[in-house]
DNA sequence: AAGTGTGAAAAGTTTCACAGCG
DNA sequence: CGCTGTGAAACTTTTCACACTT
């Protein structure tokens, strides 16, 4: 008899969901800040700005971790979420393309977050970056390929010009990067095992031009 | 007897279809660069990253603008997608919170987009935002009111510290703004009549690390 | 023949409502 | 009693399939 495989099976959870994992997981630190230890579904979704019956959902897909009558553990959800987000251990990020945008994100030090760090950026005119007075190093864009295997990097963020961003894409899958945040306005093709995630700054502004009258 | 009212119900048509509209905009005026006069729903959505029925589904929602065996006029197609997210006029931005990220994406011109200007920032120290060597005037917060209603400004970008942000906001929805687009990790609490578009940088990444194995 | 426009089916997501547990 | 966990219902969005037009 097949064992029943229950919980977790990665690929059914919706994306939203795991989406706002993260969501959680940020209100939850603000919540540890505050020394409060445990936390109902309804305070923690008004928090997230989400409803109470939905945020159980989500947390159910991954297992059980409140306790009836009372509330979520604070700590121990952070935990959780951090194992489900895969964010146990620091993570080495690039960004690719210290031009305009990239090197307005690099001296952001927002990425800079608990679990990640942007530990090296490229550029194809390194020494024009190097001028922007950054802090990280910047490398020509030819030593990508080996920078990435040694680091074992896992993760990019690309700022390139439209026109490159496929290309180095290319570049990127096949020296084994697994995940793309890409600020290039650019649907990119990568293969199935590769995520990428879009962000597009001008196309966040211009789409709240439809709700003003 | 009743007049049907039939499509463009503005309230009714999916915030996913509106928000693909900027996407298929974006796309058109690349084709309308390369001097392509028509394109169909295949090709236009591969460069959008949807699938062609989903395309023809929202443009749909608006109307009826391409020919049966020859697919969609490009120059007609930009004219009423920008008409449907109200982008014939010029639109003044403002930017609340010239820190860290606020001075970084003022430095990044790409809100500069057509159909979008950022006339002004305001900051709690101006002096030192303008220190940052900034092109757009910096005024004190102070005069946040005076500035949004003298010159109608709509639409906000919101780059000010989590513990600011809502009273910040309140500020803005008072005097006027319509639209947010909130970079400030926290859920805003605003009237049903104004929009808030959440945009997370540090979240993003962090969500890419669930799909890294 | 090529490609739009669109009901209807399918898939995905959110919300409800209440049983069950501490 | 309060609050979680979860099937089932409601709703939203996507995809299909094909009639229809040029």
């Amino acid at each position: 008899m097949e064992e029943e495989q229950g919980k977790s099976q990665r690929s059914d959870i919706p994306k939203k969901s795991i989406y706002r994992l993260s969501i959680y997981h940020r209100c939850l630190q603000k919540l540890s800040a505050n020394e409060q230890d445990t936390v109902s579904s309804t305070t923690l979704a008004k928090a997230a700005g989400v409803k109470p019956s939905q945020l159980r959902k989500d947390l159910g897909y991954f297992g059980q971790f409140g306790t009836r009558g009372l509330g979520y553990p604070v700590d121990g959800l952070i935990s959780t979420i951090r194992e489900a987000l895969g964010r146990e251990h620091l993570q080495p990020v690039i960004l690719v393309g210290a031009g305009n945008l990239g090197s307005a994100l690099l001296r952001y030090q927002g990425f800079q977050k608990e679990g990640y760090e942007v530990i090296a950026a490229f550029d194809a005119k390194p020494e024009e970056a190097r001028a922007r007075a950054l802090e990280i190093p910047v490398h020509d864009v030819s030593e990508l390929e080996d920078f990435v295997t040694e680091h074992e990097v896992k993760l990019a963020i690309l700022c390139v010009p439209i026109d490159k961003a496929q290309e180095v894409v290319n570049r990127l899958v096949s020296c084994g990067i697994q995940g793309i945040l890409n600020f290039s306005s650019i649907m990119l093709e990568v293969p199935t095992e590769v995520t990428v995630n879009n962000v597009d700054l001008a196309l966040e502004l211009e789409h709240l031009g439809y709700f003003i009258r």
